[in-house]
DNA sequence: CGCCAGGGGAGCT
DNA sequence: AGCTCCCCTGGC
């Protein structure tokens, strides 16, 4: 078990941000993700935070996959106090962080995403990691399923996966898998892509446009230059800024700020 | 009951 | 660049 003290750190609104459908409240202060092959819980307490898991696997995994190392308050320094959607939508957000997820898993998570909403995305998932994921136990006896491997989806069809409520999602599925497993496709040298590069590439598969490769470059890739324009953020920029976002006062983090447009508009009530 | 939107994209014109 | 259709579920 590790106990930290986090500023600007909050499992309540990373677990409600979208960006990672396998991360759960459990109950008041407790939550739970499935990432990696691992089972975490955590808790938090104002700025404590508990992650139950080893000291070990905190540094190997979890450290990372929060993006502990980021100090999140440096980005509003550039944000004009004339903007005051922007300052709001910092403020009500805060403690949100961009999670480092494993690529496959942001690329398979957001294919399923188009045209669906976030309640429905997670139960999908989770259908489908039940059905091709690896069942296992945690320390604590917490049977959970992994997310599916490539591999494990080699054999899959179409027909199969209508099972899991795909739709017509399926054909892209089945087409991303085999295009991955005859090296069509490298998530390797995605990895070794800057972030205009990573879009091109993730593109050219059938079923991802801009909008799905630029999740999957700011949620698996951690570019976070990349700026996924969805409804929400779409009617945001059309409403808020109609002379336009100013892209160049935030460059290298414009994806920081999506992430807090989008919770904003998805969450408050004003 | 019908209608429509929910973190889009392909395949047409 | 603009259209239509894709599958399915929940809310009104």
């Amino acid at each position: 078990m590790i106990k930290m003290i986090l500023e600007n750190f909050s499992l309540e609104k990373i677990s409600l941000s979208g960006q990672c459908f396998r991360f759960k409240k459990l109950s008041e202060n407790k939550y739970c993700v499935i990432a990696f092959g691992e089972y975490l819980e955590m808790e938090q307490y104002g700025n404590e935070v508990i992650f139950h898991c080893s000291e070990k696997q905190y540094h190997q995994i979890w450290y990372n996959y929060f993006d502990l190392d980021n100090d999140y308050s440096q980005y509003k320094q550039f944000v004009p106090s004339t903007d005051s959607y922007l300052t709001k939508a910092l403020s009500f957000g805060k403690g949100i962080v961009i999670l480092n997820q494993d690529v496959w898993e942001t690329i398979l998570s957001f294919i399923i995403s188009q045209q669906n909403n976030i309640k429905r995305i997670q139960y999908i998932i989770e259908l489908l990691c039940q059905k091709y994921g690896d069942k296992k136990t945690a320390q604590n006896g917490t049977i959970y399923y992994t997310f599916p491997t490539v591999q494990s989806l080699q054999f899959v069809t179409e027909k199969e996966l209508q099972n899991c409520n795909l739709g017509y999602r399926s054909k892209y599925i089945v087409k991303i898998v085999n295009d991955i497993l005859q090296k069509k496709f490298d998530i390797d040298y995605l990895k070794s892509c800057n972030y205009v590069q990573c879009k091109i590439e993730l593109m050219k598969l059938y079923g991802v446009g801009e909008k799905v490769a630029d999740c999957v470059c700011l949620f698996g890739l951690h570019h976070l230059n990349a700026f996924p324009i969805d409804t929400h953020i779409k009617k945001v920029l059309q409403k808020h800024y109609a002379q336009g976002f100013p892209f160049a006062l935030y460059a290298g983090y414009e994806g920081v700020m999506q992430q807090y447009l989008f919770y904003y508009d998805l969450y408050n009530k004003d």
